[in-house]
DNA sequence: GTCTATAACAGGATAGAC
DNA sequence: GTCTATCCTGTTATAGAC
């Protein structure tokens, strides 16, 4: 039972996004919703207009703070591949998984475009602000031999499969070990410093 | 509706193996497993206790296959890096995500032991199998500056990430990416040809 | 082995009282 | 705005007939 001294509407959006977090978008039902806010029915239906509605409002925002956190360190000062390497590196919820990648698998999030629209849209945009960073770092000449938009695409596959592997074995240390695996195999196309 | 000539139980598998591949467990119904499989309600309690035993049953057949299927390259004749090529390209369902990771984001099967055990162990064999092929690689000096199972990890991890990526953007260009990116990387870490 | 009936409960929502 | 009552359907079985 959630409550922090705000308004049912958005207890009702922060119960959400735990929720789906933890148990997706079919397992979570509108009641679980309501008991985790501590929100009546009618409540819930006065401020929504139904569970898909809600999820709307609790997609977007943890879509946005997730392109806000990737920005933290990827907009920070410094060489590209440290700014790389603080990202993959930043403290993580591991064993929860990607609150956005997760919704991936929802049949019936996948299925709805509005649900879908800011799933889409933070991968269509992580991968282009990744390459963007790569590409500065060839022109810089800080890193050589490598594609940006393939590489991008690679560095965010391992954070999304690092998540599923550490959830398969119960362990942080998977997502750790694929983290490690591939810092030093970008840090082989780290030019000379000099 | 499924069926092959073959008896009830076993249409039932498939079918559970299909509809746990497409929705997961939390969203497949006994009732839609039996639908798809042509096999009355009684009949599907006569052959299995429950959703959860026929699950399982589903879910430990895709984990054999799995592991079947990557032991084809990994373990054919040839070079190291050309039989982790040879599995990272192989022809895959990419749009409709890896029938066993998927499961890694469904808490009622990670919160049961039975169900969860065949998932761990596919990830666990995988990765050691990759380890040890690296390993073999590194040892024959085919391979040079690299970790084996940090490297593994990101094997296995581009893979399950790219189906994330490739669900997210609705196209499988975001997978080949990934899978473009990661064989770009390991490829620098290939010894001289001689 | 398979069928139909029944059941207890959850999912997702509407209606109207307060 | 929030509450309670009500509704219809789906979920996950069990029971007993055939």
């Amino acid at each position: 039972m959630y409550s922090g001294g705000v308004d049912a509407a958005e207890r009702l959006i922060e119960s959400t996004r735990v929720l789906l977090w933890e148990r997706g978008y079919v397992g979570t039902s509108p009641k679980a919703i309501q008991a985790h806010a501590g929100v009546g029915q009618g409540s819930m239906y006065h401020h929504f207009a139904g569970k898909a509605a809600l999820a709307h409002a609790a997609i977007a925002r943890t879509a946005a703070e997730l392109r806000a956190a990737a920005d933290a360190q990827l907009g920070a000062d410094g060489p590209v591949l440290a700014r790389i390497e603080a990202y993959l590196r930043r403290e993580r919820d591991v064993l929860r998984g990607c609150p956005v990648g997760r919704l991936t698998q929802d049949p019936d999030v996948m299925a709805d475009a509005a649900l879908r629209g800011p799933v889409e849209q933070t991968f269509t945009w992580l991968r282009a602000r990744l390459g963007a960073l790569l590409a500065e770092g060839v022109a810089a000449g800080e890193l050589t031999g490598l594609d940006p938009p393939a590489t991008a695409a690679t560095i965010v596959a391992v954070l999304q499969g690092g998540y599923v592997l550490a959830r398969a074995a119960g362990s942080t240390e998977a997502f750790t070990q694929a983290v490690d695996g591939l810092l030093a195999l970008l840090t082989a196309h780290a030019a000379p410093r000099g």
